[in-house]
DNA sequence: ATTCCAACCTGATAGC
DNA sequence: TGCTATCAGGTTGGAA
């Protein structure tokens, strides 16, 4: 589910409900699945520490905690990996839910649901952050995606096609399978495609295509298509939008073109053979 | 050094 | 109906 336009719209709706709130209790499901520290160690950490900001990395949050008396924050770190749901509304929780955090002045808690458990929570001192792994080899965020660095990437690769590169979170961190695919069809450009043989006015287009197509989808509250959902229980309505992601076999609504579904970079890939050329 | 691939999990769906 | 195989939005670590 979750890329830059999953995880920004979920930070865009879930900050007003909890900023500046409390802990008052943190509840964790299970022993260490995904949580990088001890889940019991983190839930005393939380209690007490009040919400000041949400930051995003990429397709990571970062909850910025500060207690009463500290001139320092603690940071949650958050990664939704494939079914990671962040929502807080009247909801049972059941034992898909992974962290419960009851604010002071909330109506309901924030739950952390996570059918897969591919998604990953941690708490670090400010401090500790930038020298964290996980945060340290991310590349800028793909919103301010520019030719220079695409194109300095691209060179440096021998084989890699164009939809691995914009896979690769460390050349520009946030786009993931749906909007490498929607991205490279608004470009016109085939997914396979060596990143290196792709002229300087491609990758120019493809670097100006790819924040603009992620900025449209944060505004309709990202892509559902199974698990994600916005902080309401609400879904997304980008996935009206795609193009190509998901309608392999279908026509190109541009060409009539039956889109093609491939396998690039490891991942289900489509497009259109017609309109996006090698 | 770059690229590939299995592994981490559960659930939905397609095919027999 | 029910069993099995396949596939899914991500990332990592180690093999090739």
């Amino acid at each position: 589910m979750p890329e830059l336009p999953e995880v920004e719209a979920c930070r865009q709706k879930l900050l007003p409900l909890i900023r500046s709130k409390t802990v008052l209790k943190a509840k964790a499901s299970q022993k260490n699945y995904a949580f990088l520290d001890a889940p019991q160690k983190l839930c005393r950490a939380l209690k007490g520490q009040t919400l000041e900001d949400i930051d995003r990395r990429g397709k990571y949050l970062l909850f910025k905690f500060k207690a009463v008396n500290s001139s320092f924050y603690e940071v949650l770190l958050i990664h939704l990996g494939m079914t990671g749901q962040l929502f807080s509304y009247d909801y049972k929780p059941d034992q898909h839910v992974h962290l419960t955090l009851n604010f002071s002045e909330a109506p309901f808690p924030l739950y952390f649901r996570d059918v897969r458990k591919f998604g990953k929570l941690a708490l670090f001192a400010e401090q500790d952050l930038e020298t964290n792994q996980r945060i340290a080899k991310l590349g800028p965020d793909a919103l301010e995606m520019e030719l220079e660095r695409l194109r300095d990437f691209s060179k440096r690769h021998k084989t890699l096609s164009i939809k691995g590169l914009l896979l690769d979170q460390s050349v520009y961190a946030g786009v993931g399978n749906i909007y490498a695919d929607e991205s490279l069809f608004m470009a016109g450009i085939h997914p396979a495609a060596k990143a290196r043989t792709l002229s300087t006015q491609r990758l120019k287009n493809l670097a100006q295509v790819v924040p603009k197509v992620l900025k449209q989808a944060i505004k309709q509250g990202g892509s559902s298509i199974n698990d994600y959902i916005l902080p309401d229980g609400s879904p997304g309505y980008f996935q009206r939008e795609h193009q190509v992601y998901g309608r392999g076999g279908q026509e190109c609504f541009r060409c009539k073109t039956s889109i093609q579904r491939t396998t690039v970079a490891q991942r289900g890939t489509h497009h259109c053979p017609n309109c996006q050329k090698k």
